[in-house]
DNA sequence: CTGTTAGCGCGTTCAT
DNA sequence: ATGAACGCGCTAACAG
């Protein structure tokens, strides 16, 4: 920079001041300022401009994986956002593991970054209560903070599961099984208690969580489940992942869908609709989730202050009604199958 | 680090060479900066520390889209050999323009970063001969770079296709489509020339190239494909979406596969092997070229010089064989498919 | 083994 | 409207 001010017989913060379009500059030096810029081939040192101010335009985005759709969608959604507000996103995967979510969280929080997104594992956001965290803004997503400071993004979990059940009830089931992964995931446990509701609500018994550790387990967990004295006649799959697990089962079993077992899922994936039987699914806004995160930090960004009390936005899904459930085939027209607005409920996740 | 230095009694010097590890420091002060650092809860500023030395332990990665199954889990892989150097990524997305990839690559160089990894847009890569990146390690990654100077890590594509389609032919299928994305996509033209290379050895007409922009306009393409004169047999998918499209378009069209029409296609996927039929795909190792261009990238950091010549590594695919091709159905335990190797041939790409 | 000096490339604060 | 100092937090280069 020093250069460039040479060149064009100004000092230094003629150029920086031009640079950042803070002060007024005459068209006459600005012209010359500008050629010394193109002549050189100067850039701006970005590093020592975050170490000067106080702001990076760097966010962290920490996640579990990256090659899961939802969560690289999201991230997607968030860097576009980043992008368009001239942010960097630094990005991070945890493997659900809390040691390693931290051990990049505080990294991140040394390299100065003015905000961070988090998907945190399960039990594993205690940390952010720490002081260091005092002076960051952070927004969760897909799941909620422990901490209460922080904004979170989330989905009606809830209310979905109990939209997608319901209508398996409504084919005349009477015993439904749950399926899912981790017990310990949050959103796990969120439509596990949709499930609960809807049973109950029906005068139902609900069965105990099934949980679904690999794609070799569930075959064996399917196939005990569909040996006992009662076996359910419809199975509800929490996620994308229990889904393809059960699928894979159904295959290996010979299982004929809907015809032997009813399906649903929790989440829309992009060959849903392809396969034989198309499936009814739970559709939840994966983009809007990061999107939403991406603004509500920003916003918290540009306002500075750090607000003892964090907001909790719940983004309303939606029922895709398509064959594996038991309903009809339909036309050409509808092969998507016809989305269904679930009742939102403020208070509902 | 100066209150931490104070505190213990010491020069910052000592706190900073204790911190880095760059010297040797006695045991009895290296124990009182310790417990400074605990008191006063010291985290170096990563910031000054690039800013000083020349480093700033970040990388960049630019990619298309995150939310592509096959890009992400390229990034999956770089994030975590990164992590595993103590690095950092930042990662942004170009949604296959060359301006937006341009942008953000000049944005990364003034943020300092020590090396970037790329999945370059189409045409898009010329300005990396600009003199701004010779100062900058690049690792291009699934397309080769239009500089020599750089490494790029890219999958056998044409190999891959060849006995894709070869597999096809000894179906005993003379007429095949080759169905693809945008047509100016490296890995488009390769698999493209696989596809002729295999049909002209066995002394068939290669057909010319379909392009597929659209689910919706795939329904057409195909129906219109499939009306023709002398309609093709088999169909080869270019790539995932490709595929996608064409099972839309197969399911809407109700196409029998494999009896009707058989198919092929470049890129395993998770679900491929659940779908009716299951697909018989040419895998390539999505995992291994992130990391591969990850190691090749910190190889060359820790070497530190730029080399005038970079090296294109060409990473085996293998053909895995299931039941859309005409293949007999297989025993549950080989459910997956039975991988077999493409010959690996050192100048192919 | 340890401290001192001198910057890295900027922006803030004052001066003009 | 512009320039000169100073310092952000840290480390490279020499001292001792």
């Amino acid at each position: 920079m020093a250069d460039v001010a040479k060149l064009a017989g100004v000092g230094k913060m003629t150029v920086s001041r031009l640079l950042s379009g803070s002060a007024n500059v005459s068209k006459d030096t600005a012209d010359r300022v500008h050629r010394a810029i193109r002549m050189l081939n100067y850039q701006p040192n970005e590093l020592a401009r975050s170490l000067r101010s106080v702001h990076s335009n760097t966010i962290a985005l920490i996640l579990p994986y990256l090659y899961d759709p939802f969560f690289a969608t999201c991230a997607h959604a968030v860097s576009t956002v980043a992008s368009q507000h001239g942010y960097s996103v630094l990005i991070t995967t945890s493997n659900e593991k809390t040691e390693e979510e931290q051990k990049q969280a505080s990294l991140m929080l040394r390299r100065r970054i003015d905000g961070m997104i988090i998907i945190p594992a399960p039990h594993g956001d205690g940390y952010l209560r720490g002081g260091e965290f005092a002076r960051v803004h952070v927004v969760t997503m897909d799941r909620p903070a422990a901490d209460t400071r922080f904004d979170s993004v989330v989905v009606n979990n809830r209310g979905g599961t109990r939209a997608g059940v319901t209508h398996l009830i409504e084919h005349g089931h009477h015993r439904i099984a749950f399926l899912g992964l981790n017990k310990s995931l949050y959103t796990m446990q969120a439509r596990y208690s949709g499930y609960r509701e809807a049973m109950s609500k029906a005068g139902l018994q609900p069965e105990s969580y099934v949980e679904c550790t690999s794609e070799e387990a569930t075959v064996t967990t399917v196939h005990s489940l569909l040996t006992e004295s009662k076996p359910p006649t419809a199975l509800f799959a929490a996620n994308n992942l229990t889904m393809r697990y059960l699928l894979h089962a159904s295959k290996v079993l010979k299982i004929d869908i809907p015809g032997q077992i009813a399906l649903a899922g929790f989440d829309d994936f992009d060959i849903a609709d392809v396969l034989q039987p198309a499936l009814t699914v739970v559709r939840q806004p994966v983009y809007q989730i990061g999107e939403m995160a991406a603004n509500l930090l920003f916003q918290r960004i540009s306002r500075g202050e750090y607000p003892t009390k964090g907001h909790r936005v719940v983004l309303p899904v939606e029922l895709v009604i398509r064959r594996s459930c038991g309903c009809d085939p339909q036309g050409i027209s509808n092969v998507r199958g016809k989305p269904q607005a679930v009742a939102q409920n403020d208070d509902e996740d």
